[in-house]
DNA sequence: GCCTTATATCTCATTTACTAAGATAATTAG
DNA sequence: CTAATTATCTTAGTAAATGAGATATAAGGC
């Protein structure tokens, strides 16, 4: 077996293993949602407000495919339960900032302590050097999920005829 | 600084770093889902489906938290669609197993392509050695996200005295 | 300053998806 | 053979999402 195969192997073999445990991260996700009573698009913005702390209603709709009017139910569960605050922006009083109540959100943060607990002894098996490379396709990793979401966005406004010529790439049928 | 505290310090970025790629990662899976026109459990079910093979609909509940009338409904909208077939099973008929509908689902796969692009443009800057442990990390981190799952499940039937004395883990508090 | 167009959020009627409870049907245990 | 168990489906009611349009603010042209 040439080492070019064995290496498209290995590939063959990560892309699984990825799809994998990101498939369990999302049922974590939905399970925590699940304990902490709320749905899993109010989860899943209270992750966005996590990563990207005070964004508008508008940047959720954008960034959870959401209509404005569906993240209007979400932000006023959300604020009902007392996990974030409305605050309207005194220069663009059109805008409404949502931001994260923490005190009432590190009641959700609790739910993950599973997960940290399982990752920090994941990596205790790791060295330092290790865990850099990991750090380092960790990021190259969600730039390259980001671009690959742009890509996929270009193909909605595809016309269909030439949406049609997308192909899999050479190797990597299933 | 201790090289103690740099690994902690490395720990915590690597936290944020993969809770941001797998933030972006289940955005990928919703535009794909949207895309596809069908729904995010639907989508989740396919992706079950891909993972674990031909699966009953009991299965399916068991894994997404979703009822068994939930489950129906999923299966009846992805079987019109064609993405997916009832079997009964001959040995037990109570049964109904799942099972993809290869051609179609090739329908969705495509929508993938740009996200195996993307890792395949990230991979090659890497190493066999490094892609070895990259795998191996892969897989150890599933086994870890898949007990944290348990773990969580496990906080759900504790009496609720119990389950207040849940804390952060000693230093990775924010 | 007014009028038009654009932007940001919210409202509401309708549709879609989910839950809870229980019906149906097949299997297993006594 | 009957009772208890298991697996899926059905149905009524509820919750959440969409699509269209209302409201309110902002920005640009005249």
């Amino acid at each position: 077996m040439s080492s070019t195969t064995s290496r498209e192997a290995l590939m063959q073999e990560l892309e699984e293993a990825m799809r994998r445990s990101s498939a369990q991260g999302v049922m974590y996700g939905q399970a925590v949602a699940n304990m902490a009573g709320i749905s899993n698009s109010d989860m899943e913005c209270m992750d966005i407000l996590h990563l990207e702390g005070r964004v508008t209603a508008g940047r959720l709709a954008e960034v959870t495919g959401l209509t404005t009017g569906a993240i209007t139910g979400v932000v006023d569960r959300l604020e009902k339960a007392g996990y974030v605050r409305r605050e309207r922006d005194a220069s663009d009083r059109r805008k409404v900032f949502i931001s994260v109540v923490e005190e009432k959100a590190a009641e959700i943060g609790k739910f993950y302590v599973p997960m940290q607990d399982a990752m920090l002894k994941l990596w205790s098996g790791y060295s330092d050097d290790e865990l850099r490379l990991l750090l380092r396709f960790a990021n190259d990793g969600y730039k390259g999920v980001l671009e690959a979401t742009e890509a996929l966005k270009a193909v909605i406004d595809m016309p269909p005829e030439q949406r049609a010529e997308l192909k899999m790439p050479p190797k990597s049928r299933r």
